[in-house]
DNA sequence: ATCCATAGATTACAAACGTAATCCATGAGG
DNA sequence: CCTCATGGATTACGTTTGTAATCTATGGAT
């Protein structure tokens, strides 16, 4: 078992909805060992220490955490970064509902929520930088 | 706290990848039968008559879909709005992989995704429209 | 030295999913 | 009338997911 799971994979794994909430934690923390994970969780969720620590094994077969030996425990770490798996997510869910689709997503969203006023403005902000930056002043 | 909140049967119910893609016909054709959902299916997907059956008997089944007879076959129509079901999937997505925070999400869209020019300019009408429509006269 | 709490490993087990095949009835074609 | 393609119903079957329990080894407490 030295060494197992290593090598990284090229692209972010499926992550499922339970998985999620434990890369937020990881992602939140850095690296940690089931007892921290599960501390962490304690607040917001009402998982049984051995389904935190199902999922994280899963997540490591999947390749989405790293083990590490620290004394007898494991350490896991995020193979991937918050922001690729986020992107991934984003992307798969746009094709799947919205055909791949900025507009109409965020057309749904401003029609049914009730943004407030500052996520607007920065909405915008991150708009203008977004053509700022693609569109180089020329 | 008014609002229009339509009594359909419940709320839509969980769509899986898959039927994400049969639902999507029945929003584009309207009520359709089997035959026609797999005609509109050929080109994009690689799935066999039987599997399109079982996909759309399954959401029948979790009410999606509402049947009628119509000479030897059945006639499908969705129960749900394609919007209504956006947007609970927008919701349960941006909650999961997000922390329900939109801002984030398009953060990351603009950041890694080029975004043509017309839809910056798009999205950015969605949010004037959204900021006049919630401050009706300050 | 003994016993317990706990970590990791193994096993469980049903529901949902992807992807159909088989069975049965029937309308269309010969 | 007999045959066949096709629709619906039933059945299939491996995988993923949610949610753990049990088994085994061991470091810490007594």
């Amino acid at each position: 078992m030295r060494g197992r799971n290593q090598r990284k994979p090229v692209a972010p794994p499926g992550i499922s909805d339970a998985e999620w909430k434990v890369m937020n934690v990881f992602w939140d923390r850095g690296p940690s060992t089931l007892r921290e994970v599960v501390e962490s969780l304690e607040s917001g969720s009402d998982w049984k220490p051995r389904t935190v620590q199902t999922l994280i094994r899963r997540l490591v077969t999947k390749g989405a955490l790293s083990v590490e030996e620290l004394g007898r425990e494991f350490r896991y770490t995020p193979v991937f970064s918050q922001a690729d798996c986020q992107l991934d997510e984003s992307r798969s869910f746009l094709g799947r509902v919205f055909d791949g689709r900025l507009v109409p997503f965020l057309a749904g969203m401003v029609e049914s929520e009730k943004i407030p006023q500052e996520e607007i403005e920065a909405l915008r902000r991150l708009l203008d930088e977004a053509e700022k930056r693609q569109s180089p002043s020329e």
